[in-house]
RNA sequence: GCGCCUGUAGCUCAGCGGAUAGAGCACUAGCCUCCGGAGCUAGGGGCCACAGGUUCAAAUCCUGUCAGGCGCGCCA
């Protein structure tokens, strides 16, 4: 349906050059969207007036323009009008209009994807957390942001690999070895203060004791710098598989688990330094190595070297950019904690560095959570090791809700996760609000199929009967969902989505409590016109609808697309569509 | 001090340079003989922080001011 209104702009524009009454020296995009007011008719363009100054004539002219260079506008249209500074409002056939539900059918879960993305490669890397304890809620709403972000891309033609980046070297690691062992010292009776920075939440103590489950007394027999070595590597292996079980249980899995320490044991981090030295881009200073960043609009050089000899963490991050470049992709998404903003300029600067634009790399960041409980907040200490983790969230709220509420806002703004909220099974919880309209049309199609009524093929039903404004608003919601999937992938923002399923839902309840949808269960359905009178019912509710025979399947039809619609919406963000709650 | 982000209804936030700026909470007044009321309808509420500029058109782009957040390590 958009397609031939585009395409018939599109043909108009070109016609119109070919006589040359315009020149349109960079062709238009075509936008249409939905107009605020029914005057203007039921799609509008904005052609006309964005090309108006190039043209260097009145956005009018412009419009009048096409509206006289279109083939056959009848066949598309039943009105044309230009308002004011250069709108083209368009009224739709009402035939076209019924084929986005034909539309949505045929392609069922195809629905929304375009290929947009041209078979491009993207790695995605997201959460990235340390292994050096359990996962948050602000790693909670990395992983829905990138899972989601990941859903979008594919479906628009992009081809995705979701990427974990694993810090599995250098202090923090040792940090973590060094409060494990401490702890684990302490639960035999030694005095051994944690160290300073270290770790100090409850799971560390759990590690520990777990550790002496397994290994007795033997760690503390060994040298100390060996069994604090052991206790980082059994702490390690055991954080990260529960940052894995966690994930699952988020649902979410990624493709592919990537070491920070297989850089430096590969030699890749020396390797990669020495071809920037080659090129000038590496210089000593200080006893410092740094690297030339400021050549590539960061404010200054950065040292990736410290003067006692140990790397910074910008010098793995430009072995492993280096390496994502070298695996052959043409885009690289990494999703950031919004602390870490300060970097980005410093990582275009690597991929500059290389030769590729600075768009190659595209961060998306995302911002803290404040957790709160009933209008509350719950306070929390990264520092004092407390704080609310995902897998709590996870059995408190459930994975949806807690998906949902994580992409209800763009992610870089503060997000207000409140978890009384989001378990409230009311119109007040978005979650439920979007899941349950899915599962009221379930219920409406068991209810339908006990009376032995089937949901017909829109080809099986007379649609030309849906001619409601109700209708119409849910058919034109419908047609959009495409166009919104599309503007999320391109904007990597997965919040657009989740606006659009509760207006979608929205719609869905008001029609569905409004009209009625399938006949009378009674047997007086086939009552004639003046059976009921018109308009004796008040204005809400369905009582006064007429019976029109061949109307409950039309809305049948109208609803299975909605209701597609939604689950391909939910799957998108990684959510289910339940058919009962 | 420098840089980035944010300032839109009482609150939380949407809003690809387009028409009279929207939604959800909250508030007010209503709606259950009926396919799930886990829902719906109506109403009030705004100088889009402020001041300039660009444009046929600015909440949106540019500049400045004010307010808030974050970052400015040879920490990750």
């Amino acid at each position: 349906m958009r397609e031939k209104v585009t395409e018939a702009l599109q043909g108009a524009l070109h016609r119109a050059r070919r006589r040359g009454q315009l020149k349109i020296e960079p062709f238009p995009v075509v936008t249409l969207e939905l107009p605020k007011r029914p005057e203007w008719g039921d799609l509008a363009s904005t052609v006309a007036m964005s090309v108006a100054s190039a043209e260097r004539r009145s956005p009018q002219d412009v419009a009048q323009i096409i509206v006289d260079n279109m083939e056959h506008p009848e066949a598309i249209f039943d009105r044309v009008e230009i308002a004011r500074p250069g709108f083209l409002n368009m009224t739709v056939k009402r035939g076209l209009w019924l084929e986005v539900l034909t539309t949505i059918e045929a392609e069922g879960r195809a629905y929304g994807t375009s290929a947009i993305g041209a078979g491009r490669r993207v790695l995605l890397e997201y959460v990235s957390a340390n292994p050096t304890g359990p996962l948050h809620v602000g790693h909670g709403r990395g992983a829905a942001v990138g899972q989601a972000l990941a859903n979008l891309l594919s479906a628009s033609g992009y081809e995705v690999v979701n990427e974990y980046y694993i810090n599995d070297s250098g202090r923090q690691m040792k940090l973590l070895g060094a409060s494990v062992y401490a702890r684990l010292q302490q639960l035999n009776g030694r005095e051994a203060p944690l160290p300073e920075d270290g770790y100090r939440g409850a799971y560390i103590d759990e590690v520990a004791a777990r550790l002496q489950e397994q290994c007795g007394t033997t760690l503390l027999e060994q040298p100390a710098d060996e069994a604090e070595q052991r206790c980082r590597d059994l702490a390690y292996q055991e954080l990260l598989e529960g940052i894995r079980r966690d994930l699952q249980s988020f649902g979410i899995t990624f493709d592919m688990w990537f070491s920070e320490a297989s850089l430096q044991a590969s030699g890749s981090v020396e390797h990669v330094l020495d071809d920037l030295r080659k090129r000038d881009l590496l210089f000593e200073e200080a006893g410092a190595l740094w690297f030339r960043s400021s050549a590539f609009g960061d404010e200054k050089d950065r040292v990736v070297r410290k003067q006692e000899g140990e790397y910074t963490y910008l010098a793995t991050d430009i072995a492993y950019h280096r390496d994502k470049l070298l695996r052959g992709y043409d885009l690289l998404i990494d999703v950031w904690g919004a602390d870490h903003h300060g970097y980005i300029p410093r990582m275009q600067a690597v991929i500059q560095a290389y030769g590729y634009p600075k768009d190659c790399l595209r961060i998306v960041l995302v911002q803290m959570v404040n957790l709160l409980r009933a209008g509350r907040k719950i306070e929390m200490s990264k520092r004092a090791g407390e704080f609310i983790t995902l897998r709590e969230v996870i059995e408190d709220v459930g994975p949806d809700a807690a998906k949902f509420f994580f992409l209800m806002r763009r992610s870089d703004t503060h997000l207000d996760f409140d978890l009384e909220l989001a378990t409230q099974k009311s119109a007040e919880n978005p979650v439920y609000y979007v899941q349950y309209a899915h599962a009221r049309i379930s219920s409406l199609f068991r209810v339908a199929e006990s009376r032995g009524i089937t949901v017909p093929k829109p080809s099986e039903a007379n649609l030309e009967l849906l001619t409601d404004p109700d209708e119409f608003s849910l058919i034109k919601k419908l047609s959009t969902y495409p166009s919104v999937v599309q503007g999320s992938a391109a904007a990597l923002e997965p919040h657009r989505l989740t606006f659009y399923l509760q207006e979608l839902a929205g719609l869905l309840h008001t029609f569905y409590y409004k009209h009625r949808i399938l006949p009378p269960a009674s047997d007086l359905d086939t009552v004639e016109d003046e059976g009921i009178a018109d308009e004796s019912g008040p204005s809400m509710g369905w009582h006064g609808e007429r019976v029109v025979p061949g109307l409950p399947e039309a809305r049948l039809v109208l609803m299975h697309e909605v209701q597609s619609v939604i689950r391909n919406g939910l799957g998108m963000l990684g959510i289910s569509a339940p058919d009962r709650m």
